[in-house]
RNA sequence: GGCCCCUUAGUCAAACGGUUAAGACGUCGCCCUCUCACGGCGAAGAUAUGGGUUCGAUUCCCGUAGGGGUCACCA
């Protein structure tokens, strides 16, 4: 076979050589030691949540080592492509703090432009530069050509591929799949020119050399040392349409950008010795590799899932809707790649997580569940240190967007609001009642008059005459001028009017002597203001609703009774 | 089904041959307390399993079971 004879005819518009774009991408001038990373992620949706953790990874690695982290879209599969996925894609990723220093940004206009010198960066704009090395490999009679008709390719993408795969039967298709590529293998240059003639369109496949009876060494960061066998299929390198397969581009795209670390998720780890094999063959030095393990959640047999897309949880854009903010979850993300992260971030409450060591060593090699009461926690640890002017303004902010009625009454008494969320702040033992900021309505939404409404019902050990007796006392004495103690000794007062215990450790001691307590009556005015049993302190919440309210709402819980 | 990866409490995880097998979240109890939240103290709860190697195994090796991934002209 003239493969030199084969490569032109293939490829007779391809000039370049791989030694010309070896020019043109010269190796990056970086100080020793810096990674080059990358996010390649295809356009085809949101952002996955467990998107973000070789993301946040790659990311790392690359601004910890004074490197260089940049975004490639993987758009070679149009059927899949989404329009505007790529652009919101990015957008999500910015507001979770993961920013690009090169590749494909937001041009002024919208739409997808390159930044940065290795580019472009979108593989559906680097057909030309896939060619170049398809031919190299062709004339070194590493790659061949398999042509159908129109119609059978036609018939090909018809089918529904997921299906199929479902469907097979993979205990006698080992053989028939062998014999099949054996097949392919034997053709003639008469064949090639005669299909090119008809204009009947290729794949083009690696000739693969290897025996998988014989295993590789290969070393992933994560994993440790791994023994895979060889491959021996021939994959697809160039689809029908000329644009390669992942394989192809992930070798040709992360030598030329000069990825030195591919971080990824562990479904590429069966595809590793097809990489090996491709760096092998186009003359690449391998970059090194990390394998990150999937986000798992319990389906309903309790067994471990893969969080798939349908999943709660899934799109990162769940969380900013359900009030979570981008550094609570950045935050949980920390503490499920390092467990030394929560200890550090003890010792340095103050620091940012991006002053964390992230260390690759550390990294967990199974796949984890992903755990909301974690993420809760996580986040009213963080939104417990904010102050309450930053509370006010995230709360207000989400609230806009996704309760509006909630949001105008926010901007509407922006003062009451901003005191309501300065109970209990500052100091060191701050409350921690919002994991999120759609929590915010059920923990202050009662200060607005607009929002408030009797939730809560009094237990009936308690007759109704106490109730409003006490109520009654409490407004003969109120005044909002009092200090606390001044205050809660009045609340005491008006317990004993009715009979009740003022002192608490004096009722404990006697509990049957008293029909109540000062905490009875104290719930009896916390259901009248707030209309709940639970709330913030309740002199704060007088102090910030006035005398009016205060009043009206206890007058119309008399008027109730 | 073949191949590959994984396996310490409900969850996330320390312990890189010798520990009473850390810690965090969650759960439960007690204390503090005007409720809740916070905080403090405490409790329950784990090395999947069977064999080796070793004076000694969570740790090393082999088998078994379970879980996950993958086997496209998808990434």
């Amino acid at each position: 076979m003239d493969y030199q004879l084969l490569a032109e005819l293939l490829f007779p518009n391809v000039k370049k050589t791989p030694a010309d774009m070896e020019k043109e991408y010269p190796p990056r001038n970086l100080p020793e030691g810096a990674k080059v990373t990358r996010f390649a992620p295809s356009p085809t949706g949101f952002v996955h949540f467990g998107g973000l953790f070789p993301a946040t990874i790659a990311e790392r690695l690359a601004h910890q080592s004074g490197g260089v982290f940049y975004l490639r879209i993987e758009d070679t599969d149009a059927k899949r492509e989404v329009t505007g996925a790529a652009e919101g894609l990015i957008r999500t990723l910015a507001h979770y703090g993961v920013c690009f220093d090169e590749g494909a940004v937001i041009g002024p206009e919208g739409g997808i432009i390159d930044k940065g010198a290795y580019g472009p960066y979108k593989q559906s704009q680097r057909a030309a530069i896939y060619h170049i090395y398809a031919k190299q490999l062709v004339r070194e009679g590493k790659a061949y050509p398999v042509f159908t008709t129109q119609e059978e390719l036609d018939e090909l993408n018809a089918t529904d591929k997921k299906a199929e795969i479902k469907a097979r039967d993979w205990e006698n298709e080992q053989d028939s799949r062998r014999e099949e590529q054996l097949k392919q293998r034997a053709f003639t240059i008469e064949e090639v020119k005669e299909n090119l003639a008809t204009g009947n369109p290729f794949v083009l496949r690696l000739l693969a050399d290897g025996n998988p009876e014989k295993k590789t060494n290969f070393t992933d960061l994560v994993r440790g040392n791994l023994e895979i066998p060889e491959n021996d299929e021939d994959f697809v390198l160039l689809k029908s349409d000329g644009i390669p397969t992942y394989h192809f581009a992930h070798a040709v795209d992360d030598h030329l950008m000069g990825t030195t670390h591919v971080v990824r998720g562990e479904e590429w780890l069966p595809s590793v010795a097809k990489h090996i094999m491709l760096f092998r063959y186009l003359g690449f030095k391998l970059p090194k590799y990390m394998h990150i393990s999937q986000i798992m959640r319990l389906d309903e047999n309790g067994n471990k899932k893969k969080l798939s897309k349908r999943d709660m949880g899934a799109n990162l854009d769940d969380y900013s809707r359900m009030g979570y903010a981008p550094e609570c979850v950045c935050e949980y993300i920390m503490t499920l790649l390092n467990s030394n992260y929560e200890e550090w971030h003890m010792q340095n409450p103050e620091k940012p997580y991006t002053d964390f060591p992230f260390n690759i060593k550390k990294m967990s090699v199974s796949g984890c569940l992903f755990d909301f009461n974690k993420l809760n926690d996580v986040s009213k640890n963080i939104i417990s240190r904010m102050t309450a002017e930053d509370v006010y303004a995230q709360v207000t902010a989400w609230a806009t967007a996704n309760d509006p009625a909630f949001g105008a009454l926010l901007q509407q008494y922006p003062k009451m609001a901003t005191s309501a969320f300065a109970i209990g702040r500052g100091g060191k033992k701050p409350r921690k009642d919002l994991a999120t900021w759609a929590d915010a309505k059920g923990y202050m939404g009662f200060f607005f008059d607009e929002l408030f409404q009797v939730e809560d019902s009094y237990e009936e050990r308690f007759a109704k005459a106490d109730i409003k007796a006490a109520l009654s006392a409490f407004l003969k004495t109120y005044d909002p001028a009092d200090e606390m103690n001044v205050w809660f000794d009045k609340i005491k007062a008006v317990a004993e009017t009715i009979g009740y215990a003022a002192d608490m450790k004096e009722y404990k001691a006697n509990p049957e002597s008293y029909p109540g307590n000062v905490a009875d009556v104290s719930m009896f005015l916390r259901v009248a203001v707030t209309g709940k049993l639970n709330s913030p302190d309740m002199f704060a919440v007088m102090q910030i609703l006035g005398k009016d309210r205060v009043e009206k709402r206890v007058r119309a819980m008399m008027d109730t009774l």
